[in-house]
DNA sequence: TCGAATTTGTGCGTATGTATC
DNA sequence: GGATACATACGCACAAATTCG
């Protein structure tokens, strides 16, 4: 009989456990903090601390006055893989199809400038540090509510003076398309995925919990013939995507 | 000026950013509640609190009678493509591989049984629920600490009665190069990554601190001419690893 | 419309245990 | 041994929001 595992703990432990079970399902309300004192003969310190861990987690959010809910999570599902979507019927722009999808109304903010290329931009698209790039800094809103991140970066030398230079229609019909259209014409993908503690102008623009403040991050790079021609750091609320990638065997 | 925010989690936002911004590198030591309470002014239970917020995120760590001290995270990189590997020097098993690549020694355990495919795993192999298959366990470790689970599903009318049909050194070679073998040549991968609080089977399994029980979950399907042969539900830390994705456009 | 009760959020102080230095 | 430092737990106060009669 494990005991000496603290108090806290093992009350969150037994509520994580209902609510992964199904038994309290979205949008149940968990025991209030009387409830869980009386129930376990403990502080409130305790009952918050047990609340706090899966807040941290995720699971539940407090409304004041009112309770304790287990949170409602719709994932998104992002599909990634080198298969051509736009002949399929809906959306053109690749995230307002996602998140038409996960029955969502998608919109977006976007914001482009010329700039200079930092050293770690530099690297991922195999040119000088300080080579002129355009900078396009997306936010993405599925039903008012932001969902997504992205600032991509281009080499200024592949685009300027071209009908594509600033991609601000670029969710409206992808990267791949837009590069199409001026002959450069994208072969593959290469998508790193990591986990990440959300940063402080993230969780404002995310409108994150500071409680469960992560971030899944993709480091997405294009490339046509071996050469990166354009290079995005997607920023998604860890927990509310499923990523799927497909892709061929040897 | 946002004075409107909570001071916790103005100390909480001080510190990280000082984590993040390498002020204050791995393994550097934070500033002890006593420090913090009179730089702010503040109680400890706000100093405390501030640093919950930063465990929960998994930044930093407590340790008793010394200090909280900055994580130091080595990432795994885990790369998922078509071409294949194993003619590179080295270890031959894919994780075996990805550990070496990040300095780690790895070691695994397992452990096949014959049983019947649940619901869910039978509609990914496309069989009926309830046919039989092989599922193995797997409990990868680097330098001897747990760092991946993984459980995989294959149909036992496929490898039933061939050498392969126990994957028991699976892991030394890979699915794809196993099944090639049986004459079963794989030729497509399709690969689902979502986030979600741990289980307490793999709080244990893994090893997690109960305070930042997140992980990234993996359902791989291995596919030969469009049939899946083989799935699996691969289990890693939040935040320990970077996937690497690379595949073809068009 | 109002007010009282409930409930969470934030913050204070303190005590004790345990590990480190 | 003593000082330091975190972990757990107790208690209380007030604010802010909700709920309900």
């Amino acid at each position: 009989m494990p005991t000496d595992q603290p108090a806290y703990l093992r009350i969150a432990g037994d509520l994580r456990a209902q609510i992964v079970s199904g038994e309290l399902g979205p949008g149940a309300k968990l025991p209030t903090e009387a409830v869980i004192r009386r129930t376990y003969g403990t502080s409130v310190t305790v009952a918050k601390n047990a609340i706090a861990i899966l807040k941290g987690e995720g699971l539940v959010e407090g409304r004041r006055g009112s309770g304790v809910y287990v949170r409602t999570v719709r994932r998104i599902v992002r599909e990634s893989h080198g298969r051509d979507l736009r002949t399929r019927p809906g959306p053109t722009s690749p995230f307002a199809r996602d998140a038409a999808a996960a029955g969502h109304q998608g919109e977006w903010e976007d914001q482009s400038e010329h700039t200079t290329a930092p050293a770690d931009i530099a690297a991922r698209l195999g040119i000088d540090p300080g080579a002129p790039v355009m900078r396009t800094r997306y936010r993405f809103l599925a039903d008012g509510e932001p969902i997504q991140l992205s600032t991509s970066w281009e080499p200024l030398t592949l685009t300027i003076g071209t009908p594509v230079e600033r991609p601000e229609n670029g969710p409206q019909v992808g990267v791949v398309a837009r590069m199409d259209t001026i002959g450069v014409h994208i072969d593959e993908c290469e998508e790193k995925v990591a986990d990440r503690p959300a940063h402080a102008d993230e969780i404002e623009a995310l409108d994150l919990s500071p409680r469960r403040a992560h971030v899944q991050v993709i480091r997405r790079t294009y490339l046509a013939q071996g050469r990166p021609v354009e290079t995005a750091d997607i920023v998604l609320p860890a927990g509310r995507y499923e990523l799927v990638y497909r892709y061929p065997i040897e």
